[in-house]
DNA sequence: CTGTTAGCGCCTTCAC
DNA sequence: GTGAAGGCGCTAACAG
């Protein structure tokens, strides 16, 4: 028997099972209402014949593909990871497929993605853009007419947003920190360009104002993510004639390159100096000593984020409710890497 | 002026330019000849008009997305997270877009996505599945008519594969105990039903045959990628009276539950027990000691993937040259966790 | 309940 | 070089 090439259409199933088109795909779509017998008929001539729909073709008919992507600055970031596979389970018990792409922070490489999948390749999306004030951006996403869902950006009515409390987590670091009688705490924080870089740095300022505490802008490092950075400028920090008695670490993926930079300066933690750290990491948990972090439920905001998208869908439009917003709350965890500072004036 | 709702066609640019919906598609896709005055009109129309073309349709008419998709255990993985980002960024120099999807080491998942992404959605498939010894899974792979290249993973002649050498890498790091002095040597592994796991177990063994150690199955512990299981592992084998003066962690993720299972029983690395861990984590750099470890280049692994799939996708089949298999050599890190046993015997 | 019939938006031969 | 026309595989709106 040679091996068959077409691929196997409707019709192909229709013909098996001696039913006709229109009856097949009402079987494969589960609406309307198919007899018991019919039902059975195809059921079976789609087994036989390995029928498989093409997607293409259901989702040009029907205008929706069942699917949804997510953008994120990098898939490698496990934050992100973590965010993505609850989201992900969520879509999936619905019927929906994630796609996922990383736009490594490239805000035209971003455009390009969005408008790759704004023209009918999903039906819904989740955006954590890397740079709110980007004006391409930002008009690429108000002219998507698919429903959107933010992940810790502001929505500015462009549509859902699932937003992390960082600024009353970063006030409660600074004040513990102030309540152990630091004064000079530094802080390196990602760019400021997005929200969890703004919020973080204005809790960091809340809390000073509060205890009076100058702000000196020579403790304040702002710095993209990578670790090579975060080190060089702990280095800098350290080196100071007037070094810092603490740091926070507002960055996710700067703790590693905080620690290395301390540890080369010949710096005990937390004698010499106190730290904390952005996210409850394996590093965070299992350094010596175990590091002081602010924590919160990303993969609770990877389902909500879903759960809203879903909710969209359903109600398949963007308009309808109002945008709405979701905000998750943040923890301090209290370990090992902070305490009094030592009396050096 | 009201907002329009219609979706923007080759039809509406082809009137809007004054030329047919044929001399749009051409200037589109760029194939074929068109007067310069021709593609200026339409280019102009096209940016006036804000029109994108709407892939479904040009996927249903020319049987091809300009689209791949990877499938990853978990996408929470670091490990998964730098290969497919060094997959998609030289899948985006090529015009191609990366879906991933995980399957949370779900046979069944694994079929569903495949079968979802196998009929027309995607242009080829990279391919890390969660057992390789699962019948149905292998049957949908063999199925598919999409080019496949497989992460780490047997090709069994279903497509082209980047294989990393565990074996060697185990092989290194178990001689390397040994000739320390170890001859009590644990090892936590995952699964053997993947080839990561049985390969490295492969090095294990040989080394110790080699030195003339008998196997005591009581040394080795198969779990999954859990760093829950490894914690309790490592408790459950530090506890035995005759207690293993080393443990190669062979897992990826098990670092963390090893770590904290020595820390919890109060052995000292290394003068207690010397350990040895695989890839290249924040957590294993920069751990009190840093820790010895097996490492191999995931981002290159990546791009291997990614180009050995664009070979197949130019040449335009699944057919044409022989299957290939690219292997990524690994490499013993050395640090500081290992050192002679105690004598105590 | 089921068969028939239009397209969905685009690409791609064909003639011209 | 360009316009016209057919159809990719499927769904949905119609009759029956």
């Amino acid at each position: 028997m040679p091996a068959e090439k077409k691929r196997i259409t409707v019709l192909d199933v229709a013909r098996h099972a001696g039913v006709s088109q229109g009856t097949v795909s009402r079987v494969i779509t589960g609406k309307n209402w198919v007899s018991e017998e019919s039902r059975q008929l195809v059921e079976a001539a789609v087994r036989e014949l390995g029928y498989v729909p093409n997607p293409m073709a259901q989702g040009l008919k029907s205008q929706r593909s069942n699917t949804v992507a997510a953008l994120v600055s990098d898939i490698s970031n496990p934050l992100h990871g973590v965010f993505l596979a609850a989201a992900e389970e969520v879509l999936d018990e619905a019927g929906y497929l994630l796609f996922v792409s990383s736009t490594h922070s490239q805000p035209e490489r971003e455009v390009a993605l969005l408008n790759a999948y704004g023209s009918g390749r999903v039906d819904g999306l989740i955006v954590a853009h890397a740079d709110e004030s980007n004006k391409q951006v930002a008009q690429v996403l108000k002219a998507t007419k698919l429903p959107i869902v933010f992940h810790d950006r502001e929505s500015h009515g462009m549509g859902d947003a699932v937003i992390v409390d960082h600024m009353s987590g970063a006030l409660e670091a600074t004040r513990y920190l102030i309540g152990l009688g630091h004064k000079r705490i530094a802080v390196l924080t990602p760019a400021s360009k997005i929200r969890p870089g703004r919020e973080r740095l204005r809790g960091y300022e809340m809390a000073l104002k509060e205890a009076g505490i100058p702000l000196d802008p020579m403790l304040i490092a702002e710095l993209d993510a990578s670790s090579q950075e975060a080190y060089s400028q702990t280095r800098a920090l350290l080196e100071h004639k007037h070094r810092p008695t603490a740091v926070i670490c507002l960055g996710t993926g700067m703790l590693a390159g905080v620690l290395s930079g301390i540890a080369s300066s010949g710096l005990k933690v937390p004698e010499d100096i106190s730290i904390i750290g952005i996210g409850d990491t394996d590093l965070a948990r299992l350094h010596t000593p175990p590091i002081t972090s602010l924590k919160w439920d990303i993969g609770e905001c990877g389902r909500v984020a879903a759960r809203m998208l879903l909710a969209r869908l359903r109600g398949d439009a963007k308009s309808g409710l109002q945008a709405e917003t979701t905000r998750v709350p943040v923890e301090l965890m209290i370990r090992h890497s902070c305490a009094p500072p030592r009396a050096r004036y």
